[in-house]
DNA sequence: CGATTTTGACCCGCGC
DNA sequence: GCGCGGGTCAAAATCG
């Protein structure tokens, strides 16, 4: 791993295609990837010249995602303040805290009117992993009207006052493909290196599943099919092993099979992702 | 002990 | 004005 670490850290790069993609579909690795290479705000970012405070990012655009993904590279190198593309995504100076106002004024400021808040809609395959470096930490979910499947939300956990904010959601339209949702963007750098790792990786359920499940129990399913990135353990995991795994791809011609060869981890894991998936819209509270 | 997930309750915006 | 739906809070439980 130290490998890519020092291949100019651009595995920041794919960890936060990961975060917007799939990285699944073996046939179509290679534009799959690229599509998949682009962050939602680095593309927001492009978007928000229009007055489009919602951007739409399918699989299908993989052209302008590319194109997009090349203009996000040089976030992905520059380690500096600014070193997530999802920094950028924000223009209007918004407290990083408007939200949280005091019991008085505003117990929750929530959801003001679409807010003016930016956000990023994208969408990954459900069965694909996904991560981005950002640990995210989920602190609600709820069920969708008009869709069989809960919405999660999560909130980046790196840094306190950080906004960004994402949602998770299975699409109605095409179940096997996931909606996240990106809202506002973080106010700090691309962590390193996840943050805290306590409950990240409960296993709550140990149910004979978790053995499939390499051992996350629900919870964690929720956490990894909504962001891949789960807070600590799937997301360094993921991201070590799926750079890993691209790169083998890469050398090897994304051509065929899209997890290589097969370390029965990863396998495992697919499925796992997988089951994650179904029991995790599977559940509504 | 600190951080995360779960989950019910609460609050606000919007449509009727 | 009322009700619905969505987003957030916060306590409890859990895990490393």
């Amino acid at each position: 791993m130290a490998i890519w670490w020092s291949e100019t850290n651009n595995w920041d790069l794919h960890a936060v295609v990961r975060g917007c993609s799939s990285y699944s579909t073996p046939t179509t690795s290679t534009s799959a990837r690229d599509a998949a290479a682009i962050d939602p705000y680095a593309l927001l970012k492009e978007e928000s010249d229009v007055d489009e405070r919602e951007v739409e990012l399918s699989v299908a655009a993989k052209d302008v995602i590319h194109e997009l993904e090349e203009l996000c590279k040089p976030y992905f190198r520059d380690p500096d303040p600014k070193p997530c593309p999802l920094d950028r995504a924000s223009s209007p100076p918004e407290q990083p805290q408007a939200r949280r106002t005091l019991p008085n004024s505003t117990p929750r400021n929530k959801k003001r009117k679409n807010q003016q808040m930016k956000k990023v809609v994208c969408q990954v395959p459900a069965n694909g992993v996904s991560s981005d470096l950002w640990a995210w930490r989920k602190y609600g979910q709820k069920p969708i009207k008009g869709s069989p499947y809960p919405r999660g939300y999560y909130r980046c956990s790196s840094s306190k006052g950080c906004m960004a904010r994402k949602q998770v959601e299975r699409s109605r339209t095409d179940p096997s493909m996931l909606v996240l949702t990106y809202t506002a963007e973080h106010d700090h750098p691309l962590p390193t290196h996840r943050n805290s790792l306590a409950g990240s990786t409960r296993n709550k359920f140990p149910t004979p599943s978790s053995v499939s499940d390499g051992g996350l129990g629900r919870s964690e399913c929720c956490s990894s099919l909504a962001n891949y990135s789960s807070p600590s353990m799937a997301g360094d995991l993921l991201a070590e092993e799926l750079m890993e795994k691209m790169e083998m791809e890469q050398s090897v011609d994304l051509g065929g099979s899209r997890k290589h060869s097969g370390s029965s981890a990863d396998d495992s894991e697919e499925e796992d992702e997988d089951d994650f998936v179904k029991s995790f819209f599977s559940s509504s509270r």
